[in-house]
DNA sequence: GATGCTCTTGGGAGCGCTCCCAAATGGAGT
DNA sequence: ACTCCATTTGGGAGCGCTCCCAAGAGCATC
């Protein structure tokens, strides 16, 4: 306020060397004799220095700045799990680097408007997106803009070129199936995802695989939409005795539905959901689910866009993760 | 990448004027004539002109960024919907801003002395905080470098003059406390927050107030916590038929204990909560829960932080919202 | 026609940094 | 003593922008 920080110019001096040489201590060059180096860090260190990030990008071109983009309208947004654990992933990646996280959460149109014109060289020097999806055409304008980009979800149509980090969602669809087959369940339905985004097609997909054309009624991840399934599906087989959630809100949507319906859980209809939600540890009975691993997902997102950053390696387009099923006690 | 994108000189050269002119429409300053204006802005659309935000952050001494620190080690980060709807809140209130969020979690003390070294005017013009801990030096020290900053929970002793938005926890615990009591309940017990969070305490005095001295054991507002604290209340007292836990995540770990105590809810033993959160709903019984408007507080932080930014209005310093008794089925 | 005023304009200066070139240094080889 | 090379050093240039000053333009008044 009153004084202004020292400038780089000011610890040289104090250092008694040129700019040029305190620059270099900063940025860490070999190129430095021993004696020199002690001067500056010195100096440094007397004055409290920190140097000016905007004056370092001006002329680096770099901002240090990576986006976290989260497109996804309402109360999703962050009390679900797979939001949660992979947002602390990135984050303790990212603790490990000098990049800084900056967050924007596209919640209507308009706003993701503003998210793209700022999703610019000029501002980050890369992007993290998660939740996209098919008709968004934010990843497209990202990637044509020549932005590193690393996805959460394999992208579906169109876009299958750009990295990303996803959890094998039809093997543990299938592994939800084939568990509930091996029950001895013979009336199968499933509460499907959204078909706009690859987790729900992907885990459709891999419960069809082993259950065949059982019924099936479709969700958009959240409770409510995972309660209308489930009423339909009654509606249209009240005999079933087995659901697969493809998400942990909607399986306790499906479940509040089941237990009004009359049905005890897992006696009359066995329930597994997706995600290994913590919160499936309180449901009545505990929710059997498929685990992803959500914050290893978002260290892999950080690992991708890092090397896209650094360009050295050859770079990783895809990271699939393994997910199990969590056993408790709804199937 | 192969062409550099176009400067204010370029825009200027298009438009037949000069820099500062260019600049001045940039920026929207009234002193243009609007014959010029049009041709910047013509200029501007035709070059797809966006600023460089390093270079004006050069000269202008501000960042239009600010920080949001989230203080808080493993799981409770963002699984909790305290953190899910406030985040929410802050991002759709910046939403309407020219500011940039950036998220930093902190969530070991080397990560909260990185935070603190970033927490500087170099970096951000302004800093919000959740879910500090008393013996957190991170906001003391921003609040000392004489950056704008808000807290969310009253601060504790030693900062009561930093601007904070909190929930009404003194009067949301005895409204909790007064309805166990008005269902006839004798024998309450509380499951507290932590004594080093301002949230902990004024949860358990306002408890006290109506419920007297009461049984009490302490929890980290975490799930596990509340469950061991729930084991040693039923240790001291087997009779107890009410308790009241100052998070939902608490109260669902004591739920837990008490069903497989053999305790009969609400029958036996009557649970309120403390947040009102989704998760609430799809235990057995339904979570009877204090509900505090986490969108709104997010909200009104960001609205305290623009006004310290903008510096003409002189400053409200704290914020106080409402809380009130969800009844579900637990008490 | 000269004067004074306001509104608008152009462009120099400079923000703090990194890049890079050229100069200085010092040791080894002749 | 001289050359040659590698290492280390200082500082000029310039990144793209805003700030601000001085000058120009336009108009009314004397």
């Amino acid at each position: 306020m009153t004084e202004s920080r020292p400038t780089i110019e000011t610890v040289a001096a104090r250092a008694g060397v040129g700019r040029g040489t305190a620059s270099r201590v900063v940025n860490g060059s070999s190129q430095v004799s021993p004696a020199a180096r002690a001067a500056v860090l010195k100096a440094i260190d007397e004055l409290g220095y920190v140097p000016n990030r905007a004056a370092r990008n001006l002329v680096t071109r770099r901002t240090d700045c990576v986006a976290l983009v989260i497109s996804e309208p309402g109360e999703r947004l962050f009390t679900e799990p797979y939001f949660a654990g992979i947002v602390r992933g990135i984050s303790s990646a990212m603790a490990q680097t000098n990049l800084q996280l900056w967050l924007s959460m596209v919640q209507s149109p308009a706003e993701r408007d503003r998210a793209g014109h700022f999703l610019t060289r000029e501002h980050v020097d890369g992007v993290m997106m998660l939740s996209q999806h098919a008709d968004d055409p934010l990843p497209a304008k990202v990637r044509a803009s020549g932005l590193p980009l690393v996805l959460c979800g394999r992208p579906l149509a169109g876009a299958e070129d750009i990295p990303f980090v996803d959890a094998d969602n039809a093997i543990g669809a299938r592994q939800a199936a084939q568990y509930l087959l091996d029950q001895g369940r013979s009336r199968l339905a499933t509460v499907a995802g959204p078909q706009d985004m690859s987790a729900g097609v992907a885990r459709l997909q891999g419960f069809r695989d082993v259950a065949g054309d059982a019924l099936v009624e479709y969700g958009d991840f959240s409770e409510e939409s995972g309660a209308r399934a489930m009423a339909a599906l009654l509606d249209r087989d009240p005999t079933l005795d087995a659901v697969f959630a493809a998400s942990d809100p909607m399986a306790f949507g499906a479940m509040r539905v089941l237990k009004s319906a009359g049905r005890h859980i897992p006696t009359d209809v066995a329930v597994i959901g997706f995600d290994g939600s913590p919160a499936g540890r309180h449901t009545d009975p505990p929710l059997t689910s498929v685990f992803q691993p959500t914050e290893e997902m978002g260290r892999e997102m950080t690992r991708l866009l890092l090397a896209q950053l650094t360009g050295n390696t050859p770079t990783e387009t895809q990271v699939i993760v393994d997910t199990h099923l969590e056993h408790r006690g709804s199937a």
